[in-house]
DNA sequence: ATATTACACTTGCAAAACGCAAGCGAATAT
DNA sequence: ATATTCGCTTGCGTTTTGCAAGTGTAATAT
């Protein structure tokens, strides 16, 4: 596991977690797609390889980002969830969508998410995490 | 340099084009820092190599992010500088800020960067795109 | 009870990206 | 004329990635 910072920047250390190809895609599966395990993000458009995938989840588990549960339907399945630092992470994702919005051609299926976060920018991100945030499950 | 996108969703696009270690210390510096030289981004503390500072440049570039232009002091030096796609970032470094501040240690120098945020975010982040755009040259 | 499948990884290996040091050409300074 | 600054480029060893195949445990089917 990568430990040492390559600055005490704020934008340097975000980046050192999660500043890559693949992390903000797995975040991205475990707030908006209620997709949260292992198998469900191998399922995910960009096709993340096996081993990248397992060494992200690590690193995300290790910084704090999110949680193992086992599965409430099953011991074979792991439930990862977002930590209440990786719910804090929706504001940066909606800012990103905004940004892409502006700049790039969004997918039919994204235009009524953004949609509602132009209405209200603020109501939509505090609503956001409050959701999420109930959905926590602690570990026993 | 890589053209094909993974997916079309908005956050992987956006991470296509500057999810990595280097890329978003680039436009920091170039927001925050007012360094806007290949000179100044190797003196920036992360210590970038030459080579990848070169390519992650090509890259902004060939992605609208970034301009060169020849610097007003000398024909030696080449004067980097944000486009509006860029200065659209401000934002989301906004929100990183905001993120890493709540779930790390923050500089000094950035305490008072951050209270100035958190005042009025809105505000903030609307006159700092107002003063970088003010700023922005037009290629001759 | 046994076999098969599902699930979450691990492993091996080739290819690509990275990091470091050195070099190079044009522009400026001396 | 010579040296230095500046913005890269090149070579090369190391690390990370991507792909395919395999492994172990738990659930399910027979």
């Amino acid at each position: 596991m990568d430990t040492k910072r390559r600055s005490d920047c704020p934008i340097s250390c975000s980046l050192d977690i999660w500043g890559d190809k693949w992390s903000l895609l797995i975040i991205r599966d475990l707030m908006f797609a209620m997709q949260c395990t292992y198998g469900d993000f191998l399922k995910s458009e960009e096709k993340i390889a096996t081993n990248i995938l397992a060494n992200r989840l690590q690193m995300l588990e290790a910084n704090g980002i999110i949680t193992k549960l086992t599965h409430p339907e099953s011991k074979a399945k792991v439930l990862y969830q977002l930590t209440e630092k990786g719910i804090d992470l929706l504001p940066l994702m909606v800012e990103i969508h905004l940004w892409a919005d502006k700049y790039s051609v969004i997918p039919p299926g994204r235009k009524e998410f953004l949609k509602e976060v132009k209405k209200d920018k603020e109501a939509f991100i505090k609503s956001g995490i409050k959701e999420l945030k109930k959905k926590l499950v602690k570990e026993a």
